[in-house]
DNA sequence: ATCCTACATTATAATTATTCTAAACTGTTG
DNA sequence: CAACAGTTTAGAATAATTATAATGTAGGAT
């Protein structure tokens, strides 16, 4: 299948051994018209739901991480228990839905460029995310007690 | 002491009981020449440390929240598998050093205000954060596999 | 002052995300 | 096709956080 072939091209060029896992993880991810966000929960559920396999958690992670190490992955900076990661690994930020946990990407030109001032001594800039939190306008509303 | 009483009625204007545990954690919070970033482990160290008191764990992640939630404590948004807090809730950034695990702030001023042209429909902004990752030159390079 | 009662604290168990381990397996290279 | 380094795996281990349920306590009412 050419499908296949294109995935572990990409995967040897990454520099990866093509597993059956990293290909099957790797046409989940990468195969898409657009680009997502996910959790390993939300990943792992794709798929037993969408391919019908089975992969170990623990490769999983492995994967996912792999791939983020890789640059092929961004992981998202947010309060959560779990870590969230987006497949869309250009420059942009993101609003965070509070009512629905869900991470909505915000184009880098939807925010003036960002200017900063303060620099450390010593220390790079490795990554710059704004995150704008959200929630419906009648949320988290502050009922003075008594 | 005056100072106990200070942080009873500041206690109480924020609507909560003066408990003994409360009292101490207040103190150690918010009676500071300087704000500062913790996570609840450095928190109970402290109070172990600073103050040779014991304060049961469940009690610290119940005290935390109820600050938060009266918004006199700021979470951080990072990956990490701690939560990070800070007691600077005024609107400001940081930066978070890949190397040593620190946040320091970044004041509002250091960065060239915001203009944000998306909206969501029917949600309203909560919060808008800057991260910028940070690590030494040296780090993080990589070494391409053959 | 003492009594109530709702709210707090506590030790401990439970839960959840993630990482570790060590054995079994598999691409790739020669 | 043999060998071996890199992978996968199930399950155990770890760590942060939350839930539980019993005990304690602040503060108003008596």
């Amino acid at each position: 299948m050419k499908k296949d072939t294109n995935v572990i091209n990409k995967l040897r060029e990454i520099g990866l051994r093509p597993t059956k896992q990293r290909v099957k993880i790797c046409e989940l991810l990468f195969l898409r018209e657009k680009t997502f966000h996910f959790t390993i929960n939300d990943l792992v559920k794709k798929i037993s739901n969408e391919m019908n396999e089975k992969i170990s958690l623990a490769t999983v992670y492995n994967t996912v991480h792999v791939f983020q190490k890789k640059g092929h992955l961004k992981e998202i900076a947010i309060n959560s228990d779990k870590t969230y990661y987006d497949t869309n690994t250009s420059v942009h930020h993101h609003f965070y839905d509070e009512d629905t946990h869900e991470l909505i990407d915000c184009d880098e030109n939807d925010i003036d460029s960002i200017n900063l001032k303060k620099k450390i001594p010593g220390k790079k800039i490795k990554s710059l995310e704004v995150l704008i939190k959200i929630a419906s306008d009648n949320q988290n509303q502050n009922y003075s007690i008594k």
